[in-house]
DNA sequence: GCTAGACTATCAATAAATATGATGTATAAA
DNA sequence: TTTATACATCATATTTATTGATAGTCTAGC
């Protein structure tokens, strides 16, 4: 069975074009090297080097075989890395849900610079609807969630309130409400409203307005969808709007608030006492920095 | 320097579930491989098998280095694959030239048992007129041709009359030649023949007519899509244009010969005293066999 | 054409890693 | 409980790798 080592060597007097210099990179003495080589020359049964010159140069078969080298090598350092990232304690993959609606660039920002931090380990990033994410939490298919606050709080999983996001009233600007100027909430109700709720059909209790007639999607990209369709009017994250409504593709109904939010408080979610690796320590205070920063 | 022996203790060991049916495999008493894998967890310092059972089974780390390990080995293989490819004196890649209008389905043929008789050997196909395809070899840009021949023998090159392809004269079904019964050749002379000829702008002696008036191609797909389009006859491989002419999408033209060959012969060319690997020598003779077969 | 410097191959001695076989202990099946 | 099989450990033996010295070779500069 061939030896890495001697791989290294052919590798590295190949680069250097001198056994000795290759010797001396690897600390050893120079018939250490001389021996490594002419014992995988004799393994292979190929003659790796041309001696004749001063400097060893790489025969055809050499080079040919040179490629391959490199390629094992290298497979070996991502072994020896992967062993490495496993002694910091660094998870194989981590899942994180993010609703689609804070899914802003200081978010994708964060994800980023985990990408550089921790570039073993395999994120799987899920754009799944708020009320779907505990549920995924706590079935362990998450490890973490960024998500709105839920009025009522899952006992198994842990929550961190991390800032708020501002949400508008909007339409399209031919819809019959783009007229009026400033409306009571009373006022929305004779109109479809669209609005997003999971697979668990469970609405969101602070972005829901009394309307009786109301259509759902489970993403906030789908209901601006319909709101520029004229289907309805529909909450939706300033920062998922503001360009359009500046561009004049979307119209900002004014409402005047009594008592429900214009700020949307957002959680980031992890299961209760689940042990959790640096990566997933990591990333959760970077995202919770990210929301901070960001108000 | 982890060893690959190590690897490959640890890839049988989870494969078969003990280290003892390990040893056994690689010839090694029990001891040697509970030696090698613990130093190997010794070396990485991570705990690679969960020995509390009786047989051990990997651990979550294991298992996530296992993947790894797995491909090193692979590559370790091919690596020496590699090494054997040379004693064998198969060339690292070869470069061959076939007329595409001899580019039929024996040849493709030759070249898919290529593949399975030398999994390491590279293999350039080249479709290049052959009037280019003596200079390709010339030059040493090529290994092998496959060419029509040619009446004047260049002398750096050797040759080896493998066969002869038949060739008809064909139009369109509604180009004015097509109404006619059978012609002499001079009766061609008036129409627009397309034909062949590489970037040397040197015609084959042996497929041209007097026609003053021709197109040129370096391709015989070129020439039949040009004839299909009614812009001239051509001659063309019966291969090629046989399923056309049952469709009724092309018309055979009917010509008395009296001196031009409706077969044309074909060489196979190559540099005179060239090295050949095993590889060439093989594909050699497998175009050799493939030509005097078809007949 | 000669010499100094740097290179590689070879050799024998030695250090280190690896393999062995015996032994003890744990586990699952009879 | 007994038996067979599995793994860890240990001291020993063997193989393998490393070393330092030596001799031969090539290149550049004089």
């Amino acid at each position: 069975m061939l030896s890495l080592e001697q791989i290294n060597m052919l590798v590295l007097s190949a680069e250097l074009g001198s056994f000795s210099a290759c010797a001396r990179r690897l600390g050893k003495v120079q018939s250490a090297v001389s021996h490594g080589i002419s014992n995988l020359e004799l393994d292979l049964g190929v003659e790796l080097f041309d001696r004749t010159s001063r400097s060893p140069t790489l025969t055809p078969e050499g080079e040919r075989l040179l490629r391959s080298a490199k390629a094992l090598l290298a497979q070996s350092h991502e072994f020896e890395k992967i062993a490495e990232s496993i002694l910091r304690h660094e998870e194989s993959h981590l899942t994180v849900a993010v609703d689609d609606a804070l899914f802003a660039p200081h978010v994708s920002a964060v994800l980023a610079q985990f990408a550089r931090e921790f570039p073993l380990v395999q994120l799987d990033v899920m754009s799944i609807a708020s009320t779907d994410i505990i549920d995924a939490v706590v079935n362990g298919d998450m490890d973490i969630g960024v998500m709105f606050s839920e009025v009522e709080v899952n006992k198994k999983v842990d929550f961190c309130y991390v800032g708020g996001v501002d949400f508008v009233a909007v339409c399209h600007p031919l819809f019959p409400l783009a007229t009026q100027k400033v409306l009571s909430e009373s006022d929305l109700a004779p109109f479809r409203q669209v609005a997003v709720r999971g697979k668990q059909k469970r609405e969101s209790q602070v972005l829901i307005s009394m309307t009786p007639n109301a259509w759902w999607c489970t993403s906030y990209h789908a209901v601006l969808e319909l709101v520029q369709q004229q289907i309805g009017w529909a909450y939706l994250p300033v920062a998922l709007v503001d360009p359009l409504i500046k561009q004049g593709d979307i119209h900002k109904i004014d409402v005047a608030f009594d008592y429900k939010p214009w700020s949307v408080p957002v959680d980031l979610v992890f299961m209760k006492g689940a042990r959790r690796g640096i990566a997933s320590q990591w990333l959760f205070d970077a995202l919770k920095n990210a929301f901070s920063a960001e108000r």
